[in-house]
DNA sequence: TATGAATGAGGCTTCATTCAT
DNA sequence: TATGAATGAAGCCTCATTCAT
């Protein structure tokens, strides 16, 4: 960010321009997403925008640095399971669901931002959160006794993963509870180190 | 597309063309994915391209459509195992491999199609293909015994893409042998119709 | 230049592009001197300025060099002087005067290119330019027997630069005559080896 | 200016904005000189900078009027030579370095000047400040006895400007000692009278 | 008075597409 | 059919200027 607000507008108007940044890239096809359409959407002038962002690619990068936050706070907030067996399952389901949720609310900002070209802030950022997430579900594995709990966590991440991106494919949203019962299942069988 | 070549030289000509569009959506950022640039890259005029391609989304398209009939036609090269289990093994790695290869030999087209938006011909295109990978796998999985072939196929199909993509975000394209080798014995777990 | 013109067409748009970045050089202040302008004024598109130049500074460095070209031209056009007397004299007022009549033709030119930022590519060919005359001055100053003809050159130089830029300084680009004969005296003293 | 400053704050401002514009209209390309540089590197807000000038082209002007009656007070201090021969030469060396110094402390702000348009209030204080400066010339000539002490003082002043000019083209603001010498002999001869 | 946030016209440039040759 | 010159809408960004605080 080129320009850190001072005064409460300023800080409104930097709020309303990511805000929209975010919605016309979940929204909307890419030829739409121009720095006219963000201004307007915001209802800001286009060179306010630039007061507080370098350029385009840095206001999406912003846009992208938040998302990444968000999607991780969402998998740190879901309660680690007890040792005994039935929360793992439970747990199992949550990690899903709030990978899922995560982002789908941010549906299209991948697409954009690979279109766009990642940058290497971003890329780190990802990393970080990656890296965070693994070492989150290692531990679980840890506690529930897995042989390799970092290999275990691993794959368990990539499923989440594609989980995720499935149910952004399917038309709703949604995806068969079956295919939901299973992924958890899959997951909950890795956590707890069975071959 | 708008016309079909007739000459022999015509159709070098939209070879020539698409195949340019591949590797610059291949190669290179997005910006320098412009129809001068595939023109020229395939040695032909501005003019030529239009007098093949109804637009650049048609001409892209094309190459999406080529791009999944490809990696379809990977896939399905990979012959299938015997019931004898030692085959089984090196089946789940020949897959993993195919497709990795088949992802990593356009890398860069997901994004920029994402970007483009999806047209519904290359969505369905995209939905045949898979439907046919998964029957396949399904049916391996049925020869195995395993007691809810489809199911198990759905999930081993994910497995897979989620290595193909993941190999792609890796520098030089590559992951470490012992990634390969676990997710080999999940997919191999997978399609054994173990629990 | 970014793409030579191959076409008459081409050659034709390329030739009212530059003719019409001369003539609003010339006539305009600073600010109405746009490439919509430019465009404009030449009866072709802005794309079809950008296909022959890699931007406005390239534009420009051109129609400068072209200007540098013409007054060394000019210049060079004049015939020298017999060792005989009298002709030295007339060969100075016609030096002041070709000199004068090659700026007076891109007046604002020259402030223009400095506000721009005079390009290396451009400050070259003013040199070569500015040596060339100086040597013909200096083998003039020679031929008349001067001792230091080398120095008399670059002091005649500067007083027929000195000059045209006087002349362009005026309103209605006149001087009194008095004020020619003066600098003629003056140049034909230099240019004879006169203390 | 729109408004006299009244404080001494204020005061301390407006010679901060006006010295800020001197120092990026000397140093840097056009580009950089907005006013909102102007008003960092003086330490202000822009808004307090069009408390005190109309426009951007007001405080060019001023700016301008100020360059051009401080090289012309430069001029003025240098000491008239006695009719004694031995000081005219040092005065001549002493004009030229004074006013090439004047021209070298505000190199740049020729050319914008030039490039914004010599508005008519600051041509009349640069006649005044010429007319001035020939005046004083050509008392000197005529105190040596000149025939024509106009026109001597004229093309004196005319080599005087030259030289500063010539300097500032020269890489490090430096000429050879010897076209010092030869521009001052030049001027001794012209100031002296002779032919 | 000073601040700095906001404005928006306008400048530069690109690029998908058309069409005369 | 192939060429490549021409088009111009549209995108990104800057910066002089205004005005609420």
């Amino acid at each position: 960010m080129r320009k850190r607000p001072r005064q409460r507008r300023a800080r409104e108007s930097v709020e309303a321009i990511l805000e929209a940044t975010r919605q016309l890239l979940t929204e909307g096809p890419i030829e739409s997403f121009s720095t006219d359409a963000i201004a307007e959407r915001a209802g800001v002038s286009v060179g306010t925008l630039y007061q507080y962002f370098e350029d385009k690619a840095d206001l999406v990068r912003e846009v992208g640095e938040r998302h990444v936050r968000e999607v991780g706070a969402l998998l740190a907030s879901v309660a680690a399971p007890d040792a005994s067996d039935g929360s793992l399952r439970r747990y199992a389901v949550a990690l899903l669901e709030a990978t899922a949720e995560g982002h789908a609310r941010d549906r299209g900002l991948h697409a954009t931002i690979l279109g766009l070209g990642l940058t290497s802030s971003l890329r780190r950022t990802l990393e970080r959160s990656e890296a965070r997430a693994r070492e989150s579900l290692a531990r679980v594995a840890e506690a529930q006794g897995a042989a390799d709990p970092a290999m275990a966590a691993g794959l368990a991440y990539d499923l989440i993963e594609r989980f995720a991106h499935k149910r952004l494919a399917e038309p709703g949203d949604t995806v068969p509870e079956s295919v939901v019962e299973r992924y958890a299942d899959e997951l909950a069988r890795l956590l707890a180190g069975e071959t």
